[in-house]
DNA sequence: TGACTCATGTCAGAAGTCTGACATACGGTG
DNA sequence: CACCGTATGTCAGACTTCTGACATGAGTCA
């Protein structure tokens, strides 16, 4: 493998060990939540109503990292599920602020629960300064691929 | 949100950033990858042959982040399109060895190209030794991750 | 040798997500 | 006021990936 440049050293390519470290998180999270009869998107949308009471549709879309029509289509299951609630009609503009029902509440609850313990699992072996440094690395990263890809002006 | 416990704090949870650097990381990709009529997971598949050749149908999975039955879709459609070659019969076992084409080879040196691009400006904000931490925080937590989930004994 | 286990390749059906499209509601500007 | 751009909710169809299942080949061990 002593090529001119492959294009990216798998081993050393942050890109390509940021995928790997998500899907490992991905698949452990599918590991817990699947008995509980739930997806990752639907566990999101979830923990998402839970902190932030009234979000809208196309809100819990961003908030998940999916399409709004993605979440349109659960969000209709969720509700016939009884899980969750929105006004028939918007208060105001087109967004409906949906909220969790007491049956939702019980369910994230279990589904937290595991949820969080993946997450400790994962940081097992970091202390707090290093859990930190991931953080402010991590929010870099993601600020600057949200960025505009800045014009070659 | 003065709860007890809320299920997880999305705006320090690890998890939670990982997958949201994770989601920027696809998007951007999705952005240059498109154009060129390739998907991720096609680029991901060349991008491997090209680091190894000879990888089984199999291997290309695990290194892709799909299952096997998903790898086999995209290889079928690799094969069809003259990007990939694969014996008729194996040589040892049943695992193919795969081996790019000179067309895969073109096709993957134009996308390699736009993905080192899209790496460089994740990381535009980060120093030599921040790169290098980040690589061994995200180790850190893949194997963490990997790792059998510790019996309760 | 025969039985068992494991990894692989492949087919078929199901599930989740995406793109495309349309209608509705708000805000700014002529 | 009328127009336009933006954001939202929703429907429909297509695509990608997944789970389930089966057969083949190699290695292990009695």
């Amino acid at each position: 493998m002593s090529q001119g440049e492959p294009g990216i050293e798998l081993d050393t390519s942050l890109g390509y060990m940021l995928k790997a470290a998500s899907s490992a998180l991905h698949s452990a999270l599918e590991a817990v939540l699947s008995p509980l009869g739930m997806t990752i998107t639907h566990y999101s949308c979830l923990e998402l109503l839970a902190q932030r009471p009234g979000l809208s549709n196309s809100e819990l879309a961003r908030g998940a990292f999916v399409t709004r029509q993605s979440m349109n289509v659960l969000l209709q299951a969720l509700e016939r599920q009884g899980l969750v609630i929105r006004p028939a009609r918007a208060p105001v503009g087109r967004a409906l602020p949906t909220e969790l029902t007491a049956l939702g509440r019980r369910q994230l609850e279990t589904a937290s629960a595991a949820v969080r313990r993946v997450e400790q699992a994962m940081l097992a072996d970091l202390d707090a300064g290093q859990q930190d440094q991931m953080r402010r690395l991590l929010t870099t990263c993601t600020a600057a691929l949200t960025r505009p890809p800045a014009s070659a002006t």
